[in-house]
DNA sequence: CTGAAAGCGCTAACAA
DNA sequence: TTGTTAGCGCTTTCAG
């Protein structure tokens, strides 16, 4: 790799110029520009990247902070992400913080001696008081924290409202819950909006909620479970991996699915058109989630002005065969 | 961030001294340390690793070029690499190539000039005399280029031959292969395995093969097509996603797997035992192949001595329900 | 329009 | 055992 001084020397001119014709600012002379630039590309000069950010304190380079990329709603939240800051000319750090507040703190520290530009931020184990003093732009992913940090969320509410309605629609009238981890926002937010749903139906029931931490396994149990000791017609879990594990039971149990009992997921994710039948579910524009941040996190750190703050993308009904 | 300069000061001595203190190495003073690291302590001292990075060419960072990370396959291969790099203290960067050479090209000169430590390769659009001049350490993974650089693989042949031998031991004679694209290396692999037993089963006829380039939709339609043209009693997929196509097509169809059809996957991702039935798939130990390369590229970058260059990690077969 | 010089925060000789 | 100094490669005043 060669450097600028180099490249100056070939050119017969100063760094200070070399730099201003890399950068563009300051005056240059034609002539001598047009000598830099080939000895730029004869050199095949490529400004390094570490030095120029101890001198800037910014390294065009942002955090992403994620519980853990092998849960299947990541990796396109992810690809968004690296795809926007790719367009911008920033390079992304990964980090899986298994939703601990203590990897997350940590993860932060280091990405902070690194100087990174900005942090998005997928979790919420920190509340906003530990996250006060971060003093590098940071936007919020999927999970909303308070109203402090620029957000991108999607309507799990009404999703969730959605959801148990349309569950009441197609004629189940013995709706269970297989909700997420509780400590997760949006797993919160998808048992309220069931909640709510049930009661303005007239049909709530606390004994019909189960729990199955986001997880395919747990959920397949807590269903079979659910299904030999209730009576239960339509099951609304909070997210994809769920309803296939609910979609097991199911099957294992001998009902037919959506005849006997129908299911309903949440996420959208690819899973959900693999199994048979296919998941009716609740879509998130996950792509977009991501970018709409990383657009968001981009304008924070140039000091642009942003338009809004707080954005609650829509969510929609994708019917498909586990559904009447 | 408070700076080492202000830690000397508050310590009353030099920035020297803080760093001999820092990195354990010179002589000091056991009072003159405990006052020094007290100092660290007040001031939550955490070294600039930019700085650092700059003086010492290295910035405890490694890069990591994925084709997709949405493709179902990677998200576990990042994590371990992420995990076992989080140990040693190393940040990783996530690229994104789409299996282009001219992108991986790009974030190769992108990380380069961040000074990175070594680099992950899962790729093989680059030849290796592209790749001669790169003078970082790289590791390849899963993706096979030739013997130039250390690299972790699962034994895609074995494992095409083992699927296919395993289908003809449950009676199947017309067997079909749908590949994955050839240009890349693991789906042309498992296409020899599987022409090489179907050879020596007397077998071949290569009008059973199909291409659906690792896609659901397109193993789905080249399914429908082959099934309804030709006699099919088993097919062996190049990877899960493909079967899970398959096996849709076989459903639309009306045709019971797996006793009209038997389907076997490659990969044993999540989505193996999200279908119904169950899918039968070639198992790679994918998040070991991540771990493994991680921490030889971690040797490489420490000089430490490497026992073996190259990794051909076995498969097994795990027999779910798609096959009798 | 251009060069010299200082400095981003740290580390590693070299002296003391 | 400690401080002084130079320098990693770049950017930006400040003089010319």
């Amino acid at each position: 790799m060669a450097t600028m001084r180099e490249v100056a020397k070939l050119a017969g001119v100063s760094v200070a110029t070399v730099s201003r014709v890399l950068n563009q600012n300051g005056y240059v002379n034609q002539e001598t520009e047009k000598r830099v630039k080939e000895a730029i590309q004869t050199l095949n000069y490529k400004p390094n990247e570490v030095a120029r950010s101890l001198y800037k304190k910014s390294s065009r380079t942002i955090g992403l902070i994620v519980p853990d990329i092998s849960n299947p709603f990541f990796p396109e939240l992810v690809r968004a992400v690296e795809d926007v800051m790719n367009i911008y000319d920033y390079t992304v750090i990964l980090c899986n913080s298994d939703e601990k507040g203590d990897k997350e703190k940590e993860y932060i520290d280091i990405l902070k001696q690194r100087y990174v530009d900005g942090i998005i931020l997928t979790t919420n184990q920190l509340t906003s008081e530990e996250l006060s003093d971060i003093n590098v732009p940071v936007v919020v992913l999927d999970r909303p924290l308070d109203h402090s940090f620029p957000s991108v969320v999607a309507n799990n509410y009404e999703g969730a409202r959605m959801a148990t309605n349309y569950l009441y629609k197609q004629g189940c009238r013995r709706i269970a819950h297989i909700q997420g981890p509780l400590h997760v926002v949006n797993a919160l937010e998808r048992f309220r909006g069931y909640q709510d749903e049930m009661k303005s139906l007239g049909l709530w029931d606390e004994t019909l909620v189960f729990i199955g931490n986001y997880q395919m396994s747990e959920a397949k149990i807590a269903t079979m479970e659910a299904l030999t000791n209730q009576k239960i017609d339509g099951i609304f879990a909070g997210n994809d991996v769920m309803a296939a594990g609910a979609l097991k039971a199911a099957q294992q149990l001998g009902l037919r699915v959506p005849e006997d009992l129908a299911i309903i997921g949440y996420d959208n994710i690819p899973l959900a058109e693999m199994t048979t039948p296919e998941l009716t579910t609740i879509s998130q524009p996950i792509y977009d989630m991501g970018a709409i941040a990383a657009r968001l996190l981009v304008k924070k750190i140039e000091g642009k002005p942003i338009d809004q703050i707080h954005h609650v993308l829509p969510v929609k009904l994708v019917r498909r065969e586990s559904t009447r």
